[in-house]
DNA sequence: AACGCTTAAAAGAACAATCATTCTTTTATC
DNA sequence: GATAAAAGAATGATTGTTCTTTTAAGCGTT
């Protein structure tokens, strides 16, 4: 017997990563990944058993660290405005911490090929954000909003300007980075088209 | 000598679009694409240098119906609330005519692979744009923003919004469509949000 | 500690399908 | 009959996957 080295897998998936995010989703070829990978080609089908198995296994490793770190020092029972603020700064640091994760993230959640899977880990999170939502309407902190409005004012708004972040450009053309202080000011503004 | 059929040329640059938005940027093959015209490979390389001509030329059409779209009935001396609406207004309506153009567009846009070329028609569109902005906030009809938040607020609200209309879904995997009285409703609620 | 034996990891060649592009031939129009 | 559009075959590269061979790790026996 000989055992599985665990981290060719981990080597695989990481490479497999870097050419989505650098070259799109057709720029990962099984060949060119195991030439990236110092591996051959066949070493990766021990692992994986075959391209879309490597690629839902990237989405669901991408969705699992995304929705734990999410959830940190959150509770659906907050203010909505510490709740909202909370929820901002969770996904900056988030997405400051494993850009390449987001990235992918957001080259699979716009890809045309890929039927939206709900893993029973995103369900239990978008759960706990309708809850948190409908607790804000009861206790009047914010205006009664169809939740497609609610998440478009809410989240549009930061993944927009997150964006901005990531190309390093905005519709000027001039550089742009985002800090703190400009994350708080944009919340600011949004919570003042929440609020009732 | 035999005239070149202008018809063809438009057939393939259609069958392109559709075959981009639906399989995703790699899901355009020249040989897939030639059968679905219902012409020869070659035919194509008549009309257009190689692949990545025809992407582009794909592109400048898409980007001049959009930038035309936009400016209908607009002046960057209107008053905040009416040009932004007219800008809203313009695009939601651009997006009901032309859904395969915007979501063309999206993918180009969202694509690691194109490098955002600035047409100088695209320029214009920008600069008017800015002007806009600028008078608002000197009239004192608006807070002074950076440019990013500003158009975080203003525009990715919107796009996100008529995003969930064209996948008919949203977070909580309901179906969902857009109507001109939802639309209003969320531009109220940005109007509050970037006022002074 | 050194030896085989087993087993599966790992490598690399091989496969058919498909890719973008071009070459050669045919066809239609002036 | 000249000319270029159009077709279709052909090219060489690249795709995902598999087949065959080599290599290394674990284990029981000396």
């Amino acid at each position: 017997m000989r055992a599985k080295d665990e981290n060719k897998a981990i080597v695989i998936r990481e490479k497999a990563m870097e050419m989505i995010v650098s070259q799109g989703f057709d720029g990962l070829s099984m060949h060119k990944l195991a030439k990236a990978a110092g591996i051959s080609v066949s070493t990766i089908y021990i692992y994986f058993k075959n391209r879309e198995d490597l690629l839902n296994q990237l989405y669901a490793e991408a969705t699992g660290i995304f929705v734990q770190t999410m959830l940190d020092g959150f509770s659906a029972d907050m203010t909505f405005e510490q709740g909202l603020w909370q929820q901002w700064r969770n996904r900056y640091h988030h997405i400051l911490r494993h850009p390449l994760h987001h990235r992918f993230w957001e080259q699979f959640r716009n890809s045309p090929l890929i039927e939206k899977q709900n893993d029973p880990c995103e369900q239990r999170f978008k759960q706990t954000m309708r809850d948190f939502v409908a607790n804000a309407e009861e206790k009047k902190e914010i205006v009664k909003l169809p939740p497609e409005i609610f998440w478009a004012i809410a989240y549009g708004t930061f993944y927009t300007l997150v964006k901005f972040h990531l190309d390093n450009s905005t519709m000027a053309g001039l550089p742009f980075t985002l800090s703190d202080e400009l994350l708080k000011l944009t919340f600011d503004r949004v919570m003042q088209a929440l609020r009732l």
